[in-house]
DNA sequence: TGTACATCAGTGAACGCGCGTTCACTGATGTAC
DNA sequence: TGTACATCAGTGAACGCGCGTTCACTGATGTAC
């Protein structure tokens, strides 16, 4: 098979360097991420990603080789600092077993209230059967999260905080599912609630959340 | 302005009446329910729905007029019967919260199990911000559903069954989260569960949420 | 410093493709007598 | 019953359009001397 001869740039020579590109391409990937959260990856265009980052058409397919190679950059580049973020938040709190829940919820839903598009993101192209980042994100994000909450939950068990009769996979699940559904549910939220979710809303209802969800599967003692 | 003669079906005159017709009609809601609910409406195809329903590619425009009418009758035809099921159940569990509560659980985590695809819809169409469905469907089952829950949860906390000092949009929202996120995130739960959801799963699942929700939310006394 | 030239970040225009939709047409099924 | 004809459920082929992608080209920015 013949070597496709890299039509994009790679060696460096005299000729001029670099120009004024990083406010470009920063605004493409702002618009990139909006758009695929808002419509879907599928059904989203670069035209018109191009046109909200105020940009040409080609600069996409020049900085990111492709349509898939832009989805991944907005995920390096604006998914996956906030998972570190919320990773982090979580490791501070601790070894206590309450402590951690507490940080977990907490961080979550300040990171999704701050960033409306991540859950959004998510639902799309995660969690769904057919979503574009399935495996690389449940690789590289969702697994240690979830086991990092598993370690969490069965801490809580061995140590007489959390109720020992309960599955320690299904506790975790009723607990993401507490925390991410109010966001990916926003229209849902705001006809039960009555209102859009702000950050002050986002606080009170994580320690709605907390409350119930502690209350379900704190020991009695 | 002129009357725009319809190309479509309207009078019944001597000539030749119905045909087979049905089983196509069928065919194309049941591949057009499942498309739109894999890959979202926006991002599914005509050709594709026809393909799969083994089925001329223009029928779907002669029998739904356009693609929005396809959705339309989607919902008509295929969710609306569910909801309807669901509605019915819980009314069927009679005046006590606790009950109602379980109803709704045990009949919403098995109506969710056996159609894999309603709760994938459902989250592409209905909840995201730019949803399709989103004004028809909140306006026509949505709100039923959340209006009956918060009565619901009213009820138990006069009756004194649940605790009082919980905020009721909030506990309905901690409920439907509950229901509702697993079947959103399928791949999540398979890696978390270590299994993808079937009936029975679901059954267990139900129980589940039912016991950290209502150890939750359920007074000490 | 001034001039000739090399580099390469970024672009305009065009590519083939699949989309939703349209519509003249087909032909099996019915009625009229 | 047999024949002529009307109906209309369903279709094949084509429509204009926006998509992701390509690539020859531009011209500001650099180096070389």
């Amino acid at each position: 098979m013949p070597i496709s001869k890299p039509r994009k740039p790679l060696p460096r020579a005299p000729g001029r360097p670099a120009a004024a590109g990083i406010d470009q391409r920063e605004a493409l990937l702002d618009a990139a991420r909006q758009q695929f959260a808002a419509v879907g990856f599928a059904a989203a265009s670069l035209r018109q990603i191009a046109l909200q980052a105020q940009v040409s058409p080609a600069l996409a397919n020049y900085y990111f080789n492709d349509k898939p190679g832009l989805l991944a950059a907005v995920i390096e580049h604006r998914v996956a600092p906030l998972v570190q973020e919320l990773g982090a938040r979580v490791a501070a709190a601790g070894p206590d077993a309450i402590a951690s829940i507490e940080a977990f919820v907490h961080a979550y839903v300040g990171i999704a209230a701050r960033n409306p598009w991540l859950p959004q993101l998510i639902v799309r192209e995660v969690l769904s059967d057919q979503g574009v980042l399935r495996e690389t994100f449940v690789r590289r994000f969702a697994g240690g999260m979830t086991d990092a909450l598993r370690a969490v939950v069965a801490r809580g068990q061995a140590g007489g905080q959390l109720r020992a009769d309960l599955d320690v996979a299904r506790v975790v699940m009723s607990l993401i599912s507490l925390c991410m559904f109010p966001f990916i549910a926003t229209p849902l939220v705001a006809g039960v609630l009555g209102v859009a979710i702000d950050e002050a809303h986002a606080r009170e209802l994580a320690s709605h959340h907390l409350d119930v969800f502690l209350s379900g599967v704190r020991s009695a003692a």
